[in-house]
DNA sequence: CGTGAATATTAATTCAAA
DNA sequence: TTTGAATTAATATTCACG
């Protein structure tokens, strides 16, 4: 398995559920079907600078709080990484999940893209939902072109 | 020795030294004539939220970015009530209708939930829209979980 | 409650291997 | 380099007590 992806699938278990331990984590790819060990999370949760925080009684890991500070000007790709950008899709729906505060600017860099399938996007302080227009085909196209720009 | 200062100490160690773990806190503290054990430090660590993350290649002790989100379910219940936030549904989206200048708070709350079934949440000046994943059972779970908070 | 001592659990590292 | 297995180290928790 390649590292980045893992690394994807990691922030994307964080954001999704609450997450107390490294083996929650082993467990999660485990269901995605990727066998790893507790050694591998414990130098990914180093090199992702992952934080464990205390939340309601219970040890949490989350992601690092920081804002991208090169917003405008960097590249796309260099962009949605930093903001820890994560996608989901459903029907003509993508939603891309960012760092508070990074969703207008991401927004925009999608809209300047002006990628054809696209027939909305809105902004929210942490989010962009990208609208597709109704062809399943430009979900895909567009759910593609996002995944190549992450990891 | 007193708690309160305790965590002074302890914050005050974080911020002028570099703390890899839990032993650095307990020499710092000997240093400064108090005698307290790992156990204790482990507790205070999660009572002040701090939070653990990789800095180069080692691990150190920081300062928590953000304040810790301690909004539990009576915190939310409040929060919706007040903003005699109204709920109705169509389909796969549940419209949460608040007083104006509320939607975003009460997006917010509701991102913080982390419920499962939720696919994304758009906020408005005076609502928020919750798009859920499609499936029924998904949304009848959401709405009921408004529902017992409201009213 | 708050704490220390002991313990259990979790996480980081070492080492061999691919 | 990257990884897993084994190991060590670190940290969270349990238990007893003040």
């Amino acid at each position: 398995m390649d590292k980045q992806l893992r690394h994807q699938l990691i922030k994307q278990a964080i954001l999704e559920q609450t997450i107390n331990s490294q083996s929650d984590i082993v467990a999660y790819l485990a269901k995605k079907g990727y066998q790893i060990t507790q050694a591998t999370i414990s130098r990914d949760i180093s090199e992702l600078h992952l934080i464990k925080v205390a939340q309601n009684g219970e040890f949490v890991y989350r992601l690092p709080q920081t804002r991208p500070d090169n917003q405008g000007t960097d590249a796309f790709h260099t962009l949605l990484n930093d903001a820890n950008a994560q996608i989901s899709r459903q029907d003509n729906l993508i939603n891309v999940e960012t760092l508070p505060g990074s969703g207008s600017v991401i927004a925009n860099a999608i809209k300047q893209r002006r990628w054809p399938e696209i027939f909305a996007v809105i902004p929210t302080d942490d989010s962009a939902l990208l609208i597709i227009k109704k062809d399943s085909a430009a979900v895909d196209a567009v759910w593609a072109r996002l995944a190549s720009v992450l990891g």
